[in-house]
DNA sequence: CAGCCTTTGAAGCAA
DNA sequence: TTGCTTCAAAGGCTG
């Protein structure tokens, strides 16, 4: 993991992950392997396919061939490099032609100067920017906000990382400079899947063509997202989950994003999942009342579309059948009926407790950015073997890049605790515990996992493990003593006999 | 059909 | 404080 600080003992990442960066500098390559990259990972698209007879014919392959010579231009710097260069493509995405022919990337001209000359937000990236930031208010932003954004708790890398940092005083580009949206990678999710400050889905546009909407949609459905949008109220922002009281008290959590000087909101774009505001107020005295205040779904968890809020799953309650109540006399059936609904009032206050999903951290938020891409470019689908080439194409981010999706998680958490004060994570926990219970996972040996993978960053090729028990011995052989930083964790902290141990 | 696989990071928990 | 475990997403695979 790369380290954002320099080793500042933020929540970032391990300093031993410090290799990922250790070539940082290189931008200036070849061009040429840029354009063969492309070729590459065509190429390499088989072997992961075939990942087990890979790894059985490079368990063959002596250690020095599979050893890249450090401090040279390796194969994974040639890679790396390849990779660097289609994320700059691609970051450029929104005003550069798509870096994959395949994914034509819809140009937003306007978004590299997204406001006017008044210093308000053009509406086109009012509109890009509540489409990817769902709960974004793009005018009702405050310094306010911005300043509660800068949380202790939450480090953030933002501050040390110089050119992504929470203050943007009249500016967004930064942010939105990093999504493209693509109307051929095929992630169109469905509506309950959007997470309401997941800005990392790839939309559709033929989701928000731009034009009329049909008559029966106008008015009360977003002609972009084509989801009926409830009335709005016009001073207060659609995209906060707010009780009517706490309308105001919370500071905005992208507050980072909203421009300093008001304007009229766009009312083209609507977010999916409505506020307070929107849903009905018997609705919200009958979810107060079904649940203790910090579970009641945020307003937001049910939709006059009945889309729940993505990060609330609620269970399914089977109907209990009354069959058994037949041949009892009507006091017995009374008396029954009491127990049971008594119980089942117990029961279903149990399991219609909505199972709050964790935030996602940047890795996930990464993934699910990225996943439809690797899944396009390498014509898979299984999502281990996706995982294991996302996470090779996390370490290979530049650590600006990197800071963007720490940035984004820590919103997400921070949204996340307002959305459910009292949530925790131990609550996922026991109701594992309770219900069905996962398997645990097979322990894994030091040296078993992909420790070493990051030599080889090809980001379609699966590279074979290194499972021998000499595997500590790897690092010390790639680097040397003097190198220790570079070793990977397991290497670091397995004593090797033969030099005495390692720290 | 539940659980596994696979990744990273956040958080909980026991020692 | 440290180290281990669980859970977040995803979808094909497996028993």
């Amino acid at each position: 993991m790369p380290q954002l600080n320099g080793g500042g003992g933020d929540d970032l990442g391990a300093n031993d992950e410090m290799i990922s960066f250790k070539d940082e500098g290189e931008q200036e390559e070849k061009i040429s392997e840029n354009l063969s990259a492309e070729r590459d990972l065509a190429d390499v698209k088989s072997s992961l396919v075939n990942e087990s007879e890979t790894n059985q014919n490079s368990s063959s392959d002596s250690e020095a061939e599979r050893r890249p010579p450090p401090r040279s231009e390796t194969f994974r710097d040639k890679t790396r490099e390849s990779l660097e260069e289609a994320a700059k493509r691609q970051d450029g995405g929104l005003f550069k032609s798509p870096p994959y022919p395949g994914y034509p990337f819809i140009m937003i001209p306007d978004l590299t100067s997204p406001y006017l000359p008044n210093g308000s937000l053009s509406p086109t990236a009012r509109t890009y920017l509540q489409m990817k930031w769902p709960l974004l208010d793009v005018n009702h932003g405050s310094l306010q906000s911005r300043q509660a954004l800068k949380d202790a708790r939450s480090p953030s890398p933002a501050h040390i990382v110089g050119p992504f940092c929470l203050e943007f005083p009249g500016q967004s580009d930064l942010s939105l400079h990093q999504f493209q949206l693509s109307n051929k990678v095929p992630v169109v999710q469905h509506p309950h899947h959007v997470h309401p400050l997941t800005p990392l889905i790839t939309y559709s546009n033929e989701h928000f063509t731009p034009g009329n909407p049909p008559p029966h949609l106008q008015g009360d459905v977003d002609p972009k997202t084509g989801i009926p949008r409830p009335p709005q109220h016009p001073d207060i922002s659609p995209y906060y989950p707010l009780s009517p009281g706490a309308v105001g008290q919370i500071p905005h959590p992208l507050g980072w994003l909203v421009p300093q000087q008001g304007q009229p909101v766009y009312q083209g774009f609507r977010h999916p999942y409505p506020t307070a505001l929107t849903v009905n107020a018997s609705m919200q005295s009958f979810l107060s009342s079904r649940f203790p205040h910090h579970m009641v779904p945020p307003h937001h968890s049910l939709h006059q579309t009945g889309i729940p809020h993505p990060a609330i799953v609620t269970p399914n309650v089977k109907q209990e059948s009354s069959h058994s109540d037949i041949g009892l006399n009507s006091s017995t059936i009374l008396y029954t009926l009491h127990r049971k609904h008594q119980d089942s009032k117990k029961e279903d206050e149990k399991k219609k407790q909505p199972h709050i999903k964790k935030p996602l951290n940047a890795f996930m938020l990464y993934m699910k950015e990225m996943r439809a891409k690797v899944v396009a470019e390498c014509t898979l689908k299984e999502s281990a073997a996706i995982n294991q080439i996302l996470g090779r194409r996390w370490h290979a981010l530049t650590r600006e890049e990197q800071a963007k999706y720490y940035e984004l998680a820590r919103k997400e958490r921070q949204l996340h605790m307002q959305l459910y004060p009292g949530w925790s994570a131990r609550d996922n926990y026991a109701a594992n515990q309770q219900g069905k219970k996962k398997k645990r996972k097979r322990d894994k040996q030091p040296g078993e996992g992909n420790e070493h993978r990051e030599y080889f960053p090809n980001p379609c090729l699966s590279l074979p493990p290194i499972t021998d028990a000499n595997a500590p011995k790897k690092c010390r052989a790639l680097f040397g003593l003097d190198q220790l930083s570079f070793w990977c964790k397991p290497c670091r902290y397995t004593p090797v006999v033969s030099t005495g141990g390692q720290p």
